[in-house]
DNA sequence: TTGATATTTGGTCGAATAGCCAAATACCCC
DNA sequence: GGGGTATTTGGCTATTCGACCAAATATCAA
């Protein structure tokens, strides 16, 4: 896999809101699959296989215990970046109001 | 549109590999279409698709200048990520290489 | 205006994604 | 082993994506 083509999937896999949800709890902590599924509120099996494609882009680990799964962030820069795209999307957003209101009434 | 939905915006918009090359490109300075295009090496229209995700996440701005459109980085802070990203691609790597070398003979 | 170059847009088609349900699997407790 | 809970996997459908080509648009120069 090209270099770009492997840092592409990585980026993929957070482009889903449901996956960002889920990376900004565990970012919190590590936390089983019941758990990121009420929090996310879809189906489990969804969830599920949302989890399968952030552990495949090596962005969570996950580690049964008993009978449930625990799922832990293993790319701990992400919330450092989520910021930076937080700060950016603010940043646009006071544009685009500026640009309205520079348009006479 | 939600806090997540606007951010896997920007995430979604990223993550192609032809985007990554063109983002990569933009950070060493502004470039028209026919640059990436040639870059890329896909048709001008594939191009221009993509230079239009990137432009509608906010990532990049365009400008004509005679017959040519330049355009150029607007998220500084993407560089930084994919920067985190490659280390983490790299330690994955290592621990691949670990766990095959791990398994004995 | 005509012709040439640069870029975007519309159309089409095959591939990939995301969601749900149902079935399979894993683990625990009895 | 059997039943119950937790999770994953397979199958299906609807939607989105990505690539190309062709046509439209924009700019420039003659």
């Amino acid at each position: 896999m090209g270099m770009n083509e492997a840092r592409a999937k990585v980026f993929k896999a957070l482009g889903h809101p449901s996956r960002l949800t889920i990376v900004d709890e565990l970012a919190q902590g590590t936390r089983c699959v019941c758990e990121l599924t009420a929090l996310v509120g879809a189906d489990i099996s969804t969830v599920s296989k949302h989890l399968t494609v952030l552990k495949s882009a090596g962005i969570v680990s996950d580690e049964r215990r008993g009978s449930n799964v625990y799922y832990t962030l293993r790319m701990a820069c992400v919330s450092g970046f989520m910021d930076c795209v937080d700060r950016h999307l603010k940043s646009q957003a006071t544009a685009q109001v500026a640009h309205f209101e520079a348009v006479p009434a």
